[in-house]
DNA sequence: ATGACGAGGTGATGAGCATCACACGGATAA
DNA sequence: TTATCCGTGTGATGCTCATCACCTCGTCAT
């Protein structure tokens, strides 16, 4: 049932956390594994739990209307998702789904909510979190805007580029790499347009593949300009 | 300078403030009018402000890489924006224009601060709020996702349709509808498609022009149905 | 080994929509 | 009044990309 300390202090906002406060913490929540496409938050759910991912990639997951998937943010680890649920009671408008296999700590609202009330750090933490969310939506939503296929392909993996991971080629790389067909979830196309965009870029040496678990960007500049627009 | 404490219960979040505390903010608050397209908060500012609307509609809008403008969300009146600098040092990711003529009560960052570490009440409310935010640009989000222009419009309209304001024929309102650019910035597409959609809806008599600052939406069910591709 | 499944790859086809170009009418200012 | 601007309306054109259909390959469970 409960997680160690010594594993919540891996996630940045709960620095600053009182020691007492963190073993409360820690005795209330569950660590729980996913594996891939497992269902994390389900919507509709009164999830009552702060998400904390350990280990792997999540993804939030709306759909449309007419039952149409669309892809709305990425969670990677150290990072947290629930939040929704934390003082509304609309619960959560959305599906949090695992892309590849996840570790997860699930902490209760309830000891998160009494932990705010004295914890003026974790508010701010926690409103940074969430502006932080609305930043990268609005990142995500400018991508959607472009009308290029090209461009919004390359401008997405340049948004989950790891920008300190670059080596003597000045190549970066990106871990657990969206398939195609998330990847077209994300960008508003289809799965084949994702896959010959691909090819474009790997026939050109701008990506190549490292197994199914590592992308390298071997030109990330150029990349960039792509998405720019300002390179064919 | 100062505004009356009565403008700011207008305000639904800053109910259950205490008197002396809003007498505070209500004395370091601006009441400023922006007219159509005027720029209300500036992408990059350090804008240190909320900005409350008491009367028009704003709009937050951010660019592509490629310069093109795309529609984020909208605010309406008794509504704030601008909360994404209040904790968080990264500035402001976006604008908020006026669509219409507007008024905006602007409160400095640091007294609304201020007034969060002893208002727990607010806490929630600010928190509440940016779920909010977060599930409406979900919302918009997964607009997008449907493929057909007909059904992204009408399911914009039916966002923006007030749900109370249903009169004896059955027939609902929208007050101070966008432009049709404004709808196509929102949606990503064009203007002219924008335009051929309203035609068609108002040829089929399920919406209604009253001047141009009142939209009827006379077969709200229908329209409802457009948008989840039920109906043609 | 064998089967099943999921990811990636590829061509043909056509619809849908962006784009351009221009026209019209109403509002506002000079 | 006239000039100007903005929002809207509409046709012609062509490109892009979704869709469908099918293939290969690697992996995993049995």
């Amino acid at each position: 049932m409960a997680v160690s300390t010594e594993l919540l202090k891996y996630f940045p906002v709960l620095k600053g956390i009182s020691e007492s406060a963190l073993e409360e913490l820690a005795s209330q929540s569950v660590l729980r594994k996913f594996a891939r496409r497992g269902v994390v938050i389900n919507a509709g759910d009164q999830s009552e739990y702060l998400c904390f991912l350990f280990e792997g990639r999540l993804q939030g997951v709306d759909f449309t209307l007419d039952g149409r998937e669309v892809g709305l943010y990425f969670v990677d680890p150290g990072d947290f998702c629930g939040e929704l649920g934390l003082f509304d009671a609309s619960g959560q408008p959305e599906y949090v789904i695992a892309l590849t296999k996840a570790q997860v700590v699930f902490v209760p609202a309830t000891v998160i909510r009494s932990i705010l009330l004295t914890h003026q750090g974790l508010v701010e933490q926690m409103f940074s979190r969430m502006a932080g969310r609305i930043r990268t939506m609005s990142a995500q939503r400018a991508l959607l805007g472009l009308s290029n296929t090209n461009q919004r392909v390359c401008g997405q993996l340049w948004m989950l580029t790891k920008k300190d991971s670059i080596d003597d080629d000045g190549a970066m790389e990106i871990l657990n790499p969206p398939t195609h067909q998330e990847m077209g979830i994300m960008l508003n196309m289809s799965r084949e347009t994702v896959t010959r965009v691909f090819q474009s870029l790997q026939k050109k040496k701008i990506v190549k593949r490292d197994g199914t678990a590592r992308l390298l960007i071997m030109e990330p500049e150029t990349l960039k300009l792509m998405a720019e627009g300002e390179e064919e």
